[in-house]
DNA sequence: GATGAATGAGTTTTCATTCAT
DNA sequence: TATGAATGAAAACTCATTCAT
């Protein structure tokens, strides 16, 4: 219903305002300010600044749904190491309070399902992705046979968790603690004789927000993946 | 400074009121109704709401922390066994919004160390605790040498996650998966030959709040553990 | 100024607006809402929505006025039995509300002349016709000789009062207590020798909003009366 | 619950900006504005505007009811000619803008019954007040025997509608007409024999708020009453 | 130590009205 | 004539915090 324009230029400041004041101190006035539109019209858009906030979650899925596509063409094993880089690599600072303001958001969803329901889309979306890179591992013979569902479904958990501890404990080590033990305890057994896993930093996770754009680029949601 | 009587009462208070209210939404009034005292007693004792509830954390983590040596008789087998099913044991009604809140307090942590202390001695504790049980492990000859750090580091995250995505998206199946999983790709791994982990829930959780004492007693804080 | 067409559509959206949401509660949008055309279009044709319902006052008015000759023809007992029926009869659902919300604005007059002028009009025609009544009343042998102006006053106050306290207190007991009591010490009074007041509901009051043209059938206004 | 000083106050300010600005116009600071306190301290003690309101009603009832035994010792059919006065009289400046604020507010009570609820009440009391008064009248021999119900409800419908038409159409012809009216064509039909209704306003109607007290006294709450 | 009263500084939301198209 | 977008100016209500007693 809205503008496309109006709605990119108030969902980008919306990123901005949550970046710099969090969840929680976010109000309408703040997002209205990093707009060069008047507060009312947030209301006039979306009704209430909670139905905006759902908004940009929602927004925020298409962006990185839309994004999620482009890794396709390279290897699994490439993509299975540019999602575990994806979650761990240390954010930069606008992206590190960017995930601490929806870590604060997600711990809302269970009180509103406006935005549980859209978290829970980002999940769904996830887990599936990383379960296809897993299967089209085994189906390369890079991966040995495993029950997709169940690694993917704990590789997101460890590596959430690390990321949720990591930024409310401000502990970088569950970071590189993390990404060592799940590649030497959970991938490694799964590879293929004779496999490495590629190592290092891969992915070109890039800004949220792309400036040229004005665009959230696959933000892992804290709830991460690419594919 | 305050007497230990009405501290326990405005804790416990504390502890009710984030259950029916959650982190966000509660107020030093919700605090006080639950408490045969007065709101402006709170700010008395504690200057703050902010420090009134850093105040909570810590006393969580004392109970927490006078709970954890219980288990230390029983074999690290079992008490590994405790503590993952401490983390991911589908908690009842009151506990389950408890630490609901209590993700809501942890998101704040990044924006106050008066949070985020606390917070982090309960993460040390925690780790060191599980290490000390991976340690006793190899020592009793149940676990193979390995390095008890980095796997305690895993096992945390990987358990958090679960917690959390359990908790934020209300997908119970990040519990039993994540449950499976550990066990049979993490800890299997350690186990000496021979040796079986034990399954299903051993511990006695027990109820935060003990009507007795009025205390809470070992919550996990959405963080932590037992031994 | 406006397209007829329009002009009527407009002010039955008011119409229906008023009864559902009150005066007080009104909203531009709620009568545009009643449209199908948009809330800008109200303000281009009135200017103002104080200018809206002025004119929606003053369209009350003219249907009433039109409606009003209606009954010339009947007998004046007759006609007055209706007009006392009028405003004592228990409104149906949409008439009460409409009643009350017109007392809303009736209660707005002693700050606006926009809303006086025209209800000032409508009483010095109800008070007209029910004089003429009176008069047509004694010409016709029916009444007896009488002051018809203070006559015409008093009932108009009794009857108008009984309805504003049945609208305002709910209490059914002032329209039919009123009635009887009208009848019984004030017209009976009137009446010629041997004549008899007729009794019972005569006139067809008629839906305010007729379907068949939208548009209000002599509402009494609140105020008002019939011939 | 809350302090007689402070709740005089603020319902006297409640009374001098109902006064001033009319019901419709009438926010919290325009009566915060007439005290020495905060606006928030009216939400503290009466937790919204609507509940300050309703007992701003149900405080005039009380002082209207403390007033109403003054009268108790004068004959009857003085205290029926004080009671007509009392509707009747033309009000000064302030009395007058206060019935007009006073309707407004009684217009709201098709839509709450926060003021129906003492609006009837007070209903209730006049009309009781005014039976007895007749009563009394017939007892004393000074009124024929009647239904004294029934001319009661007649009476107050008959001074009420006057009232509001005369308020609400500035018409002050409604006063007095239906002064001469309501005696010559009502009152004087229940007259005994040889029996004189006095002229002419005798009662004291004294300011709603006396500067003295503080209190409101006896304003007939557009409903009217003496006994 | 304890409290009821009091308040300042927000915050969300509403809505009549305007205006560019 | 018609409208969607936009906004300024309120207004109610909230709440942490203070303070006199």
């Amino acid at each position: 219903m809205t503008d496309p324009e109006t709605r990119a230029e108030i969902m980008a400041a919306t990123y901005g305002a949550l970046c710099e004041r969090g969840y929680t101190e976010l109000t309408a006035q703040d997002i209205a300010d990093r707009t060069d539109k008047s507060k009312s019209l947030l209301f006039y858009h979306y009704g209430s600044k909670g139905e905006l906030l759902a908004e940009f979650v929602t927004y925020l899925i298409e962006a990185f749904e839309d994004r999620i596509e482009a890794n396709r063409h390279r290897p699994p094993l490439e993509r299975l190491a540019a999602f575990v880089d994806w979650f761990l690599h240390e954010p930069d600072g606008e992206t590190h309070s960017f995930h601490t303001a929806l870590l604060e958001l997600r711990a809302q969803a269970p009180y509103t399902d406006r935005y549980r329901e859209p978290l829970r889309e980002a999940d769904d979306h996830v887990r599936t992705a990383l379960e296809r890179i897993l299967r089209e591992g085994v189906e390369a013979g890079s991966l040995r046979e495993h029950d997709s569902t169940e690694v993917a479904t704990l590789l997101i958990a460890a590596l959430d968790g690390a990321r949720v501890r990591h930024l409310t404990l401000d502990r970088a080590a569950y970071l590189e603690t993390v990404r060592t033990a799940t590649v030497e305890r959970i991938i490694s057994d799964l590879l293929a004789p004779e496999t490495e896993f590629p190592d290092g930093p891969i992915a070109d996770a890039g800004e949220p927000f792309d400036p040229t754009d004005g665009r959230p680029e696959a933000a892992p949601l804290n709830d991460g993946s690419v594919e």
